[in-house]
DNA sequence: GTAAGTGCAAAGGCTTTGCGCACGC
DNA sequence: GCGTGCGCAAAGCCTTTGCACTTAC
């Protein structure tokens, strides 16, 4: 919370209530909510917020870095607050989003590509079956 | 196109001149258009395309496994046809989109994950500063 | 002949923007 | 007080859908 005031401050963001909400209900949320969600979210606590409050807040967010933007193919755009490297598993069944924390180093780049380009950041998604929907079945 | 031919038999598909035009445009697209751009290519050689004919027959191509989508923030969809099995880069600065071919294997997954998922693909979309765009600097 | 595809247009959904008022600093 | 943020509404853009006509098979 207080990175997050920090933050704030370094980009001339101000902190008012309906930001600070929106941060907590972020950095809280397990799974990846997109804006519709997390409008239904934060409305609990704060009924008196708008939908775009919420949409434009989070966009701000993912500028200065506080969340990530996950697009997929047909969906509206999901937001992650959880910003240490990590990658995303998602379910093609019940289409919930997991987190896979790179404690086991899955990417290796290898130097003919990281020689041509400065990479800054990758997006990974990888795409299958969950546990659950597999016992389902 | 002998094996485009194939497959749209096999998913009960008719050969029509827009799909053959469509699917000869796609693979030979070397940058991975949207289908706007999609759209002005085949209007070339077929002027009496529509644009809606293109994106429906894009999306029929990414469903019977021709075409992949590629989903990112703040843009249109972009399709890609080249299906062996390849990564991403972005440059951030020109927006360009360069093929990387996994000849060296970047990705190994854990057995803890494979073991729990069933993964069956993975979008991994790598994002930094292009060459070219270094050399401008 | 029949089912699928195409073209046209219109609707739909998510996202973005403009503007006046309110509020943090 | 000044500049930023908020809420409301409307517009924008990409995408999807319905329908009648045409075409591949």
């Amino acid at each position: 919370m207080e990175s997050f005031i920090k933050l704030c401050k370094s980009n001339n963001l101000k902190i008012t209530p309906q930001r600070s909400l929106i941060y907590k209900e972020l950095v809280a949320s397990k799974d990846h909510p997109n804006a519709e969600i997390m409008y239904k979210k934060v409305k609990k606590t704060f009924p008196a917020i708008s939908f775009d409050t919420v949409y434009r807040t989070l966009l701000t967010f993912s500028k200065i870095g506080i969340a990530d933007i996950l697009a997929l193919p047909g969906e509206p755009k999901r937001f992650d607050g959880n910003k240490k490297g990590h990658y995303h598993f998602r379910c093609i069944k019940c289409d919930n989003i997991i987190d896979i924390n790179d404690s086991s180093n899955i990417i290796k780049i290898p130097d003919s590509i990281s020689q041509k380009f400065d990479i800054l950041d990758s997006k990974i998604i990888f795409e299958g079956i969950c546990d659950k929907c597999k016992k389902v079945n």
